[in-house]
DNA sequence: CGGCATCCAGTGTGATACTG
DNA sequence: CAGTATCACACTGGATGCCG
């Protein structure tokens, strides 16, 4: 599971396979862009960039382009003009949705957590004030 | 799931629980810090370290830091000469190594698929020269 | 041992402008 | 529409040295 000795593919490096995962879906951008292509299943370059709204144009294509090599998003260019370019997972890519989907979820819990938290400590304090008055 | 409003939580902006997800536990060390200290159980320092070759002091103490103000990491530290400080998971942090070693599995996974296809590949060729004798 | 402070190079990232 | 090109910069991350 994590034994660690120097593997190679693809040129890249890695002691054991996180590292590997990390390097293929860790950019920034990246579980986040598989995850959108995961829920919509095809979308337009356009279509892609407004879920999320604070991606730049360069970063978005330069993430695609990475996972494209990667195998994990399949690039559909339709020859007319205007260009309409569609992106979707490939059957690879469909493999990790399952994963981000957990992460997502994850997410939804963590920030659940940390609300119910501070809504503690709130209900603490006013609970302090009461018994200190 | 996936609806997009700007959220705030702890000073943090997002549009969707998986960019939270990725601000946590998005780091480029941290995931794999997480798998470590899941695996392990408690580490000190230079433990930790030693499982991943190529990181910095600098680093490793950052990323651990901030692990440790988003609640994932516990830090104990022994008042003595030479110091001991030991990382471990927290409750909250328990609960994201499942979908870690999903991540990690998935690279195996994506390990074994990319050699199998390089197998293809050059079984592919051998069988072209043959044809071409 | 487990840090922190400082300095510094590299590059990741963004803003802008331009193109087929 | 879906990019590419260029510039500028912030920040990441590495090396080193010092401290409790």
């Amino acid at each position: 599971m994590s034994e660690c000795g120097l593997k190679h593919l693809d040129g890249r490096e890695y002691y054991c396979a996180m590292e590997l995962t990390l390097q293929i879906i860790g950019g920034k951008w990246k579980p986040l862009i598989i995850h959108h292509l995961g829920q919509q299943g095809t979308l337009r370059f356009n279509e892609l960039r407004r879920t999320m709204p604070t991606i730049t144009q360069k970063m978005l294509t330069q993430q695609l382009r990475e996972l494209e090599t990667d195998g994990i998003v399949h690039r559909e260019v339709y020859p007319q003009v205007p260009p309409k370019v569609e992106y979707s997972l490939t059957a690879l890519g469909r493999t990790v949705t399952p994963v981000i989907s957990r992460l997502c979820e994850w997410g939804s819990m963590y920030e659940a957590e940390r609300l119910a938290e501070k809504q503690n400590e709130a209900a603490q304090h006013s609970a302090d004030k009461k018994s200190a008055a």
